[in-house]
DNA sequence: AGTATCCTGGAA
DNA sequence: TTCCAGGATACT
């Protein structure tokens, strides 16, 4: 699913591609998945992209942004008219040929590419589970994450290693949905909160406040290195994510415990299971990860 | 802490 | 044909 290293790798192509086009246009087609004001919108030129956990800034000339949760399945995918349509959702058998397609429901127009008179770009939003949405909004709404929804502090920004054992110290609740909630910390969800406890040997199941010290530590470095693991391999391609320009990532090849039930821990060989912890799908070692 | 909600394609 | 996943939120 889409998570900090996704929504980083959308971010890093945005601010190569976008940045500096003027949007032309916006067709809403599916009215639903755009609030605010396509009108102050249209006319204005992209001057930034920022990313908030696994929210999305993209911010405007005129004192708007927009602001972008992509969810599950959502796609934002930059073309110019000589670029080759970019790969589609991966879950759905049915591939199209070319963009826009029937999971497209939001379109920016955007002006020429530097020497192509005539040639328009665009930014497709695809989403075909709808669950992303996009917003249009003042700039000063946006100076920090609170519009995402109060998020807690992010891995390698402001969550500090100090910062992530007082939060797990303190918390009553599983270490795993701890881990993926954003309120206390933000950028982790389910393929590298499962991940990350393996290279730990921590049990998902643990109450959080049960680790000690060594354990909470060998955590947060477990974290970082898968998260940063996700982002060299520009993110994982499990359902539906591709990067702006429409590629898979290749971190899929790398799942440690994410989608690996019935297969051998790659740390000692024993068959993973897959259980539930808070209605999520939970992978881990039974004899590894304690 | 558990459950419904949003939604769709695929698995059972 | 029914059931399920899943990020985030709203309830109970």
């Amino acid at each position: 699913m889409p998570e900090l290293p996704e929504v980083e790798t959308i971010k890093l192509g945005l601010q190569k591609y976008l940045v500096g086009h003027k949007i032309t246009g916006v067709d809403a087609r599916l009215k639903k998945m755009v609030t605010g004001d396509t009108k102050h919108v249209t006319g204005a030129k992209v001057t930034g992209v920022r990313r908030f956990g696994k929210g999305l800034v993209i911010d405007l000339d005129n004192n708007y942004s927009i602001a972008i949760h992509i969810k599950l399945t959502g796609q934002l995918i930059y073309a110019d008219a000589k670029r080759k349509p970019p790969k589609e959702i991966k879950v759905i058998k049915e591939m199209h040929s070319s963009l826009p397609n029937k999971w497209t429901h939001v379109i920016f127009h955007l002006d020429s590419p530097r020497g192509e008179a005539g040639r328009n770009s665009v930014l497709y939003y695809n989403d075909f589970r709808q669950f992303g949405w996009i917003r249009i909004i003042k700039s000063e709404k946006l100076k920090d994450e609170s519009f995402f929804g109060s998020l807690g502090p992010e891995f390698f920004k402001d969550l500090t290693l100090g910062k992530f054992m007082e939060i797990v110290g303190k918390s009553k609740v599983a270490i795993k949905p701890l881990l993926m909630d954003q309120k206390k910390m933000s950028g982790v969800g389910n393929i590298y909160a499962n991940d990350g406890l393996n290279l730990a040997k921590i049990s998902p199941q643990r109450k959080a406040s049960s680790l000690n010290q060594t354990e909470i530590k060998t955590l947060y470095h477990a974290i970082e290195k898968v998260l940063k693991k996700g982002i060299e391999t520009g993110g994982a391609s499990e359902l539906s994510y591709v990067n702006a320009l429409g590629q898979e990532g290749t971190y899929q090849n790398h799942f440690i415990t994410y989608g690996r039930e019935g297969k051998p821990c790659k740390n000692c060989g024993t068959i993973l299971k897959k259980i539930k912890i808070g209605g999520r799908g939970t992978y881990f070692c039974p004899t590894c990860q304690r």
